[in-house]
DNA sequence: AGAAATTTCTATATCGATTTAGTTTGATCC
DNA sequence: GGATCAAACTAAATCGATATAGAAATTTCT
């Protein structure tokens, strides 16, 4: 009969200031509070025109639901931990990988929870307390060990995880990782290829998995190839720079007919070539250095230096979604992914 | 098909598995859940006695709070949120940063989310969400600008926040940031004192604080020390090797004279240093380099380029307690943490 | 002693969502 | 026509913690 001039006090054209809740679409629609979660909820008892009508009025009024409620509620965090060793290569994969899984977490209701240990933490510790706490609906972690007991772990308590890296019961359990024992093959034979008879590998502790199959390819690579192998243990990032041509001194002295070495980081790299350089060798004639790295650096370093690229940014994304699975489903075959290097120009000897 | 004589994948070994929650305090001292609350939370109006034996029990349980119902009736939600620029040295600052935040939340009941951003990406955008959502209760975010809107934003609303880096309001504002004017001054000085007479400084963008600072206190040193200075444009991690060559080509080629460089990052480094050996010049020798990194990684390239280290993870601790301060104390005046550089030997011409 | 104040604890409501157990309505069936 | 059943909804309980108001026990005051 008259017109509402004045403004009402719940005036629901503009935006509440208030966070909207199940109560306010309630309040806008009629209905109670149940029936609007469970037709947001997709629930078999709802009617399909209550549905349309509720999610209209939730998306108009931008309704999103409380965590702390839905997890109060059902358990469910909500959340994945990525549980990060810091332990060597740090800048090489961590930062790249922490902002591959958070672009692979985007658009999904999960957020992203960093807890890093350091070197002379318990590994199992932050696994336990998420599990322990329920602070996480899943698990990443990384530099996997061929026995891992966090691996072990979790799956005895059906936890969900997905690890970066293999472990020895990988066929069972989620993980994205880089084929690092064709790494070393291709590394051998390339450098094989290129005449390179007497090849060291500055190899990354054989303790991870990682490691282990970087120094199994090789090593039967070249038996495969007839050249001669031998592993250095890796150069640390803690390591100065004399102590490094040191180590690379000592080595030349040993033998010097060296002509090849493969390494699996981009310090590991940089602390050769700088070594065999101190050493007078020309890395790219008297020399090759095959590498590996996650972020494109080494070429701003040396031209000649035969480099992978492992795209850590491929499998984290793939990881956020690995976890996810596990999570929602845990009975379909967990989501494994193995990145297989090769050589951009298979037969193409590149000039300088 | 199978007779299922496979065992239960696992019993529950220990009983009283269930999580302990106030209720169970409660239970078992025989006093109210409210009584229990206080007692943990130190209310004046429980006894000394009571609050012992609750604690007593507490400890001897395992009690933790569930954090989500702490949330839902506090709104409180034990969360920092890392909102990360990943543009420009993602490797040369973001892993540390995130790690040495991170430590700096031990002990401390926050979790630290991070949400990285990308260039393309709407810097408002995580920002607003968080607030809107309150999804943390507090936010610490880099790559400031001097009038930057997420400042204003975040003041303007009273909500808790950090910054690695300044913004013109940073007198009001607590943060964490490292003295690039410094760094700049000291690298023309040292350079001016080495003899060098014609400097370039490949900055970072202006747009940002610390770029600013740097050229600004570049500009300064080089005028009162009466030495030639002018700015490069930055090359990013995205050029190529033979892009940068040929930028550093061109440089030299409009002025042959150059003896001086600063850099202000890893990247930039590298690239400028291989840049001018292409073109002939001796590092050390014909031409000085003075940079500044976050990682100790240039060691592992040349000797004798002039190197500042600049302590993230110091600036990361600081962030994690000024961010926390900033959630309870917020009446306190905000931290504030500024390195100063310095050289290690004022006076001491290393050799090489 | 009786009233007032203090100390210490309890009952109840609440945050927001979901689950369980109904209830209503209308259609179906014999 | 009455019973049965399904569809579509609601009421109440619940997750764990805390805020508020109030009650019981004790002490202090006049």
């Amino acid at each position: 009969m008259t017109d509402p001039v004045t403004p009402l006090p719940d005036a629901p054209m503009h935006p509440d200031l208030e966070k909207p809740t199940l109560k306010t679409i309630a309040r806008l629609s009629g209905l109670a509070v149940p029936t609007v979660s469970r037709a947001l909820n997709d629930a078999p008892d709802i009617g399909a025109e209550t549905k349309r009508t509720i999610r209209r009025i939730a998306a108009e009024i931008g309704y999103v639901p409380n965590r702390a409620g839905v997890r109060l509620r059902t358990g469910r965090t909500n959340v994945i931990s990525l549980v990060l060793s810091t332990e060597h290569d740090m800048m090489n994969h961590t930062a790249r990988l922490i902002s591959a899984i958070a672009g692979g977490l985007q658009g999904t209701p999960y957020h992203m929870i960093v807890t890093p240990f350091f070197p002379t933490d318990d590994p199992m510790k932050p696994i336990r307390y998420i599990v322990e706490s329920r602070s996480a609906d899943a698990i990443i972690f990384n530099q996997v060990q061929p026995e891992d007991p966090r691996v072990a772990y979790l799956m005895e308590r059906g936890f969900p995880f997905a690890t970066h890296g293999r472990s020895n019961r990988a066929d069972k359990h989620p993980y994205a990782d880089y084929d690092n024992g064709a790494f070393a093959r291709i590394a051998v034979e390339e450098l094989a290829r290129r005449g390179r008879r007497n090849i060291r590998m500055v190899a990354p502790p054989a303790l991870h998995t990682y490691g282990r199959d970087m120094a199994l390819g090789a090593q039967a690579a070249a038996a495969a190839a007839g050249v001669a192998l031998s592993i250095v243990d890796g150069v640390t990032s803690d390591s100065t720079n004399a102590e490094i041509r040191a180590r690379i001194g000592a080595l030349v002295i040993a033998d010097p007919s060296i002509d090849g070495i493969i390494c699996g980081s981009t310090n590991a790299t940089m602390a050769t070539v700088a070594g065999m350089e101190a050493e007078g060798f020309d890395v790219g004639t008297d020399i090759d250095i095959f590498a590996k790295e996650a972020i494109p650096f080494l070429r701003f370093f040396r031209d000649r230096i035969i480099v992978l690229e492992e795209d850590v940014k491929d499998a984290g994304e793939f990881l956020a979604r690995a976890a996810i699975q596990a999570v929602r489903q845990p009975d379909l075959p967990p989501l494994q992914m193995l990145e297989i290097p090769a050589l951009p120009h298979p037969t193409d000897p590149s000039k300088g």
